[in-house]
DNA sequence: AATGAATGAGACTTCATTCAT
DNA sequence: TATGAATGAAGTCTCATTCAT
């Protein structure tokens, strides 16, 4: 129902607030330790405010983690358009995911938090079969022209989102800044270790 | 206080089993969806076993992460203890941690929820930073030894940490078995990437 | 306030749809489960439109159980105006009252409902007094005749109240028809049982 | 769950005062206007001691419900075992159903309300099937006799049915006495009119 | 030692009602 | 007039923890 509502102007101003105030407090504080409460509380509305735009609690999550890794794979494909050569794009790709990781400390914690409920974990499982799937589908291209080593392309999509995510979260810089070194070493950690 | 309860037999065997069962029903549930009743049903005694054995249900967790890390540490250093040489060290080292990692998916699990609370965060802190210095100092030395290439040797471990941490846990085969490819491709990426 | 608003035609329709629509979704769902929301989105108006016409939800359920019974008042008092004998009017006044209450068994739902709760019943003792009331005058009558065995013409009246209540909306048959049968024997339980 | 409980003797006191304390407030109150904190206050003990004892306000009501019926079906049993003859029994049934009525009001409002929900109708249509059947099959054979005219019995089951509550109810003195006159009203409401 | 009944704060959620637009 | 966003009190229910037995 609040899934299919139409909002005014205001309105999704406000369905904004809540979510973006809520993903902040769900980092800081835990999902289950951060209540609707403090959610409503901290944005300075009422308690059915939280009810009109959203079903519950568990569907706020869900939405936030779905939107993110659909906002992740839209940049991915972005920064990768202007390549041709495979090996570039999956460079082009690791430095704009460890960016957007860099940028979305918040979400990170949070899908880590996810996979460890299993309601949560199938909308990650989904999400993140797309962006390995991505990852995939170039590094096969790779091998394919004798860019890289053999090897199973999903393990080593899934190592390559490891390394971004872990990385991408802990040097952070704030504000979304990233570390150049960082980024570097990720790079080099990545391509290096899949060229033949 | 139940911290140094002197035990008898029978009460270590009874705390283990609530240790080794909550373990189990928290990688599968979650921490917060599994109550303290949900553990003490499981194993088939009353509640006030249960505070009798763990101050709480949060001490309880801590303890579940404490004990891992240091079973992850020895595990580790019993497995490069035969190697000399810093990169073989390192290989080494790399290789037991698959093993745990597959062998403990359970355990990786609790380990990213715990990253989600500030509370469970201070104790993995502690713990990871000692196995990630433990690989960081390794590195080091083989960074001396011109065996790889220069750059910020604790970033680098992280980095190896998050692809062990992944690769361990997705593609564990149950009952602590690995695939062998998958530790072939964890250490040639760690490795590959990291030679000058 | 909106007791005595002055309506416009259209208005006066718009509050009988709801009072209609109301009425049925009570009887249907209870009157608790059913809430405002659900009764304006039946109706395919906003939630505003039901607070210009009823001042309550409760106030709303009081306006519908009084005019029922205003209703059934007349309408018995319509039936037994042609026979001038006791008895027969006694009789005609029992089977309009099976037949109104079989064409009115949302009704007969919500006056059960509202004897539970005591703002409802205080409505309902007045409005069923009269009802009651205007019987055991016609029972007061035909004792003095000799017509019927003597006794608590209130509590004889009662009695025929619940046995109407009870088959009217038992034998229903849809659509406000009755099973003729059914008439017969309300009828027969009810005046063979008085007569001397 | 909490239905299969074993209870101590202490445990089986503590479930039964609320039953009995829910039993009234919901009769004098109404069922939804109680909540189970005005039940739990009244009764002197904590809010969880109530779903220790229930699943659920609801269940508690259908409990109450069902109970209340299997004992009155137990009463009109007793009630009617020393007779043989069928309208002999058919009295000495309506006879203790008014006694049984008088001495329960608060369950007669109880039913009164749940006819009023799907839920509980479905509780209460298993339970008064049972009871009208009870009383349909003597009516079948005093027919059979020729002590009573013919026509549906299921039908006059109901009917008497209906006295019996609408009289008990009405005409209860209180602590479960009963007017007299009352009883026989409603036996010679109900026999005369059935008699051939 | 052990049990499991009891506690009560607090979680999520609903909904009658109000009011800005 | 009409809408539907907003309010917030109140409801049902859970669960970590305590404690009498």
């Amino acid at each position: 129902m609040a899934e299919k509502r139409q909002l005014t102007r205001r309105g999704r101003q406000r369905r904004d607030k809540l979510l973006a105030y809520a993903t902040t407090r769900f980092a800081e504080n835990g999902y289950h330790p951060t209540s609707v409460s403090d959610i409503v509380d901290g944005v300075g509305v009422g308690k059915g405010v939280f009810y009109w735009y959203f079903d519950s609690k568990d569907q706020l999550l869900e939405e936030i983690l779905r939107d993110a890794l659909r906002d992740l794979r839209t940049t991915q494909a972005a920064a990768i358009a202007d390549a041709t050569d495979p090996l570039q794009r999956l460079e082009a790709g690791i430095r704009a995911s460890i960016r957007w990781s860099a940028a979305n400390t918040d979400i990170i914690r949070l899908v880590n938090f996810g996979w460890s409920e299993e309601s949560f974990a199938d909308v990650l499982r989904r999400g993140r079969d797309i962006v390995v799937t991505d990852t995939a589908h170039l590094i096969e291209q790779a091998v394919d022209l004798g860019q890289i080593m053999e090897g199973d392309p999903v393990m080593m999509a899934s190592a390559i989102r490891a390394v971004i995510d872990q990385l991408g979260q802990e040097y952070a810089l704030g504000n979304g800044d990233v570390d150049p070194e960082m980024v570097e070493t990720a790079v080099r950690m990545c391509l290096r270790g899949l060229r033949g």
